[in-house]
DNA sequence: ACCTGAACACCGTTCAAGT
DNA sequence: ACCTGAACACCGTTCAAGT
C-alpha cells in the first residue's frame, strides 16, 4: 500500500496550500485557482484545505496578507541603498512595478474588495508595513528640506496612488512593460515638479 | 402552454444579457456573475447566451467596453461646466471616484488583465474616449500658461494614475468613502504644487 | 440565425465517519 | 485536531437537434 504513505499527515498543509496557491496564481492566474485543484496537486483529499481555510475567500485573504508581506520585503531590499530623493522614488516605483509585472494576479487579489472583517486588520497591518519604507523617503526628504512641508501621510498617498495607478495600467495592458520604465520616470518627475507653472 | 410564450425570440438577447450582467455586477459582485444565472433571469436556456458571447471572457470584455463608455459619459457630464484648473481636476477626480464607488466590481472588470486580442482594440478606443476630456484639461491649461510645458500625454498619465490609484485604495477599503473627498483634494493639491521644495 | 436540451467535466461547501 | 469520501447544488462549455 504505497499509496497511503504521503496522504495523511502532510506536515504543514496550511503553508503548503498557500505556497501552491501562489504558484498557480503566478503561472495560470486567478481563474485557474481552485481549492480542489490545489488539494489534488498536494495529494490530499479535496476537503482537506477546509480545515485550514474556512472558504475560498479566506484563502484569498491569506494570499493578500502574504502578498503585502512579500511586497514589503521587496521594498526594504530595493531601498536598502539610498541616492537622491528622485532616484529613490524611481527605485521605489521600479520595485513596485516589477512586483506588479511578475505577480499581476496576486496584486489584484491584494487589492480585491472583499476582505473579511477578521482578516481586515491583519491585512491593514501588512499594507502599512509594506508602504512604511517608501513613505519614510518623504519624511526624510522633509527633514533635509528637500520636500514641501505638510502631513507626510497626505503627500505619501499621492505618490503611492500614482504608482499603484501606473501598476494597474501596466497590469491591464494599457501600458506595455517596455513603456513602463520611461513612464515611471516621467511620473516621478511630474510628481516632483508639480503641474502648476 | 403559457410557459413557452416568452421563451423564444427575446428580441435583443445580447443587449439584455449585458444589461442584466451589469445589474448583477453592481448588486452582487463579480463572484455572483454566472452565464447560467443570467440566462435563468432572462427566461432563456442556459446555452442561449453563447450565441452572442463566445465564452465568459467575451462577456467580461463587452462589459469592460460598456463600462469605459459609461465612464466617458460621466466625465463629459461632469466637465461640461468649467472653473479653475484645480477645481476642474477635483471635479474630474470626484466623478471618477463616484463611478468607482458606485461600480467597484465593474471597475475591476474594466482593468482586468485578460482582454482578448480582438476586443483589445475596441477597449483601447473606449479608454481613450473616456480619458479624452480630462486630458484636455491639461492641454488647455498649457495653452493658458497655467500648466508646465511638456508632452500632455506624459503629464496626463501621472494625473490619471494618481486618481486611478486612489480609486483602487477606496475600492479595496484601505481608504473609506468618507476620507476619499478629503484625500482627493489633497492629491490634486499635491499634483499641482509638486513635491520638491 | 437563434435557441433548446442533454451531456461532460469540472467547481465550492457540508458533514458523517475514521485515525 | 486533521483528514477522508460521499453527497449536494451549482458552474462553463460543447453539440446535435429543432424552428
Amino acid at each position: 500500500m504505497t499509496e497511503t504513505m504521503t496522504r495523511y499527515h502532510h506536515g504543514d498543509l496550511r503553508a503548503a496550500v498557500l505556497r501552491r496557491a501562489e504558484e498557480v496564481l503566478r503561472e495560470s492566474g486567478t481563474d485557474a485557482l481552485s481549492l480542489r485543484g490545489i488539494a489534488r496537486d498536494l495529494g490530499v483529499s479535496h476537503a482537506a484545505p477546509s480545515a485550514h481555510f474556512r472558504d475560498k475567500n479566506a484563502l484569498f485573504d491569506a494570499l493578500a496578507v502574504a502578498g503585502f508581506r512579500r511586497l514589503g520585503e521587496v521594498m526594504d531590499a530595493a531601498l536598502a541603498t539610498r541616492g537622491s530623493l528622485t532616484d529613490d522614488l524611481v527605485t521605489f516605483a521600479s520595485a513596485y512595478l516589477e512586483f506588479a509585472t511578475d505577480n499581476p494576479a496576486l496584486l489584484s487579489v491584494m487589492f480585491a474588495r472583499k476582505h473579511s472583517e477578521t482578516s481586515g486588520a491583519e491585512i491593514a497591518e501588512a499594507v502599512a508595513a509594506a508602504f512604511a519604507h517608501p513613505t519614510a523617503l518623504l519624511t526624510e526628504g522633509q527633514a533635509r528640506g528637500e520636500v514641501v512641508d505638510g502631513d507626510p501621510e497626505v503627500i505619501g498617498v499621492t505618490v503611492l496612488a500614482a504608482i499603484q495607478g501606473l501598476a494597474t495600467f501596466v497590469g491591464s495592458g494599457f501600458v506595455t512593460p517596455e513603456q513602463s520604465q520611461r513612464m515611471l520616470e516621467d511620473v516621478v518627475a511630474t510628481l516632483m515638479r508639480g503641474l502648476a507653472r
